[in-house]
This record gives C-alpha cells, sequence and structure tokens, in this order.
DNA sequence: GTTAGCATGTAAGGAGTTACATGATTTT
DNA sequence: AAAATCATGTAACTCCTTACATGCTAAC
C-alpha cells in the first residue's frame, strides 16, 4: 500500500540494482548520472532509503567491502544498501511504467537513464509519449505567441523564442532516438508474447489544460 | 517582515504592474509569458493572492472594466487586483535583487521575463551570474564524465550528452545577450551615480558544492 | 437544457530543501 | 592539531499540486 511513486525512488532502486552502495555515495552518482538536471540533497536521501528499508525493497548490508572499490579499506560506519527480490521486483514495475508519469518533465531524465534496463518496446513509447507532450507545448506557445503578436516587449518575446527553440531542439533528439530504437528493434528480453500488462491504474491520469 | 519570495510573488507582481487584472487571467498569462518554463496552479495562485492583499501589495478593485477588454460586459464575481504604492516598491526590490536568487533555474525565467522594467546593470549581474552559474556545471559534468569514462551505458551516456549539450546552448545564448546588452549602454533609468544599494543580504548566499 | 468555459476558492498533502547536529577519517 | 572531506541523520519549513467544491455565463 502507499504509491510513494517519487523520482527518487526509481533512482535509487536503479542505481543501487547496478551495484550496492552506501548513501553518500549514492548521492554523488545521482549528480553525475542525472547532469544537469536534478540533484538531491541529504534531507531527501536519507529519509527515502529509510522509507524504502521499511517497505522491504532494500536491506542495510553492515560493512560491505567485497565489490567494487578496493581502495577502501576499514572505515567503518557506512551503511551499505542493497536491493532485496521485492526491491528488484518493484523497480521492473517502475521500469515498465509507460504512462503520463514516465515522460513528464521532472521524471523523464530518471526514467532516461535507466533505459539499459528498460524493455524495448516501454522505451519506444516513453520516447514517443515525451515527444507528444513535447509537440503539444509547441502548439501552446506557438498559438498564444501570434496571439499576443507585438504586445509583448522585446525580453519576453527573447524569452519564449528560447524556450521554443529549446524544446523543437528536444524534439529533433528524440526523434534520432526513436528511429534510431525503431531500427535496433529487438535488444533486451521480451519482444514476444506482447508483454502487455495492464494493471497498472495510473496510466491513464489525464492532465487537463 | 517575512521575506516570503517566492517566484510566483515576483511574476504576479510583475504583471499586474503592466496592467491590472484578475485571477484566471492572470494564470493565463502566467502561462504565456513563462512560455515552457513553468506553470502554476489556481492552488497556489489565488492564497498568493491573498497573501499579497494581506501584505498590502495589492488591492481588489470590485468591477474594472476600464482597461483592455472591451468585449466583456457585466461578468461579475470578477476581482480585479492591482499594485498598491508598497507593491510598486516591492517589485523594485525584487527587481533590483541581482544574487543567485535570481539566477537560479526555477527564478532566472521570471527575472528575464521582467527585464524590461529592470535596471540595465543588473541586467547584466543577472546574465553574467547565469553564465558563470552555468559554465560551473558544465565544468562539474565534464570532469565527472571523463573520470566514469566507459563505465557507463550508453543511454546514461546520452543524456549526459544531451544536458552538456542544452547547457552549452544556453551559455551561447547569455553571451549574445550580454553582448548586446554591453554594446547598447543606456538603456533605462540610472546609468550614472554608480547606483550599487548593497543592503541586500540575499546575495551573499553561498552554494557550496 | 446541457456541455464547455469562465471564475474563485479551500484542504490535504507530496516532494524536496535548508539548516542544523554529530562524529569518524584523512590530509595538510 | 586543524581543516577538509567522508558519512549519517533530523526537524522545520517552503512551495506548489491535486482534488474537490461552488456557481455563473456562453454556446450548441
Amino acid at each position: 500500500m502507499s504509491k510513494r511513486g517519487s523520482v527518487l525512488e526509481l533512482a535509487v532502486l536503479g542505481l543501487l540494482h547496478q551495484s550496492p552502495m552506501h548513501g553518500y555515495e549514492l548521492r554523488k552518482r545521482l549528480s553525475t548520472t542525472l547532469g544537469a538536471f536534478r540533484a538531491f540533497s541529504y534531507g531527501s536521501l536519507y529519509p527515502c532509503l529509510k522509507s524504502l528499508v521499511a517497505q522491504g525493497l532494500i536491506v542495510e548490508d553492515a560493512a560491505g567491502d567485497d565489490a567494487g572499490a578496493p581502495a577502501l579499506s576499514g572505515k567503518r560506519a557506512r551503511i551499505v544498501y542493497r536491493l532485496t527480490a521485492e526491491g528488484k521486483e518493484r523497480l521492473q514495475n517502475l521500469l515498465a511504467e509507460a504512462g503520463p508519469a514516465a515522460w513528464e518533465d521532472e521524471n523523464f531524465g530518471v526514467h532516461f537513464a535507466f533505459f539499459g534496463q528498460t524493455d524495448a518496446d516501454v522505451r519506444l513509447r516513453i520516447l514517443e509519449g515525451r515527444r507528444s507532450r513535447l509537440e503539444e507545448r509547441l502548439e501552446n506557445v506557438r498559438t498564444s505567441v501570434s496571439r499576443a503578436a507585438g504586445r509583448l516587449d522585446s525580453y519576453t518575446l527573447e524569452l519564449q523564442q528560447h524556450g521554443l527553440e529549446s524544446v523543437e531542439r528536444e524534439v529533433r533528439w528524440l526523434n534520432e532516438l526513436i528511429s534510431t530504437e525503431r531500427s535496433t528493434a529487438s535488444s533486451t528480453v521480451s519482444t514476444a508474447t506482447t508483454n502487455t500488462r495492464r494493471d497498472d491504474p495510473s496510466a491513464v491520469t489525464q492532465n487537463k489544460e
């Protein structure tokens, strides 16, 4: 129960799936993986980890100097987290989300960052969803700009122009990605059996405007 | 007292300075003026208006069908807001803000949108502040990408590359704006007397990383 | 006469930040 | 031994959204 579906959760599960880690490092990886898109503070990360533990999605390993970094020796007080079976399952469900929640501004970057673990058909639907979202936005801005015509001062216009071009640029980027995805069919698992698990209620969240 | 300095407040004051308006229209203007950058819901707008009234920065006019739209006749129940003298003063103070608060992601767009009402020297400092902020970010991402080198999957790399190019593009945009600003000296008021009002404490908010 | 758009609001709460508090370890 | 960085956490708070509630007016 309790949907608790924040971006951070997905990001943490995704990173921990790549390899177990402690909080401090997790935060650094978040910054670099997500680049300019998002940044999280400890004030949100640590509570999130606690919540994930409480949900049984991850567990604490006392001092895990097994995998990865050999340069670090003793250095206790670090809590290394790793996914449980339920955590992995949860991650798969989150990655299978192909609705608006996956392509909105705040979430798209995170979902994209873990495309390597996402089914090919889901990838495609997310990319297309985002593209149509952006195209819709382009139309809104274009019509409102033409309606407002000369009534705006030059700075406001400049801002809108810049925003418009940014969005157009992202659409072109998406176009390239989509055609690459299409030509490179059969990447990850499950291209067969029409993997349509439609038990997801959040996929129909209409956004009225 | 109570700094209460959200983006919305500036946006509302800025728009109301251009002309008195009621809430519903204010919201539409917000969407078009800020374009793709930000959008606000009524759930934040109306409480904000109330707060501004409580602060004495704006007042309600009953039914003001004076300025603007002639097609609308009776149509009561609309509350038209306009700035008070204190509101105008407050707006000027907010627009004079040239510190980090003015060039962070969430705020920059709004400040820029009202550059027409902003002093030329403040404009320049905000543009330069934002540019150096972005350049700092570029360096961080570049070094972390080169450190992580091949350890990242192609999607994560693609995302970082796209983010990097977006930021680079904005830097180029800022460069053009800055040089335009520099060549077009003496635009708004007060180019003389070295208008250095340094009574602003929030201008030294260091952002540690 | 009913749908769509205009217009205003409120209550509950989600998501994350800031600022603080603490201590161990490594570097200078 | 001081300073930097690693490492973990918490409490209070901010800002904004969602979902709801209400009613009026214009179009179909």
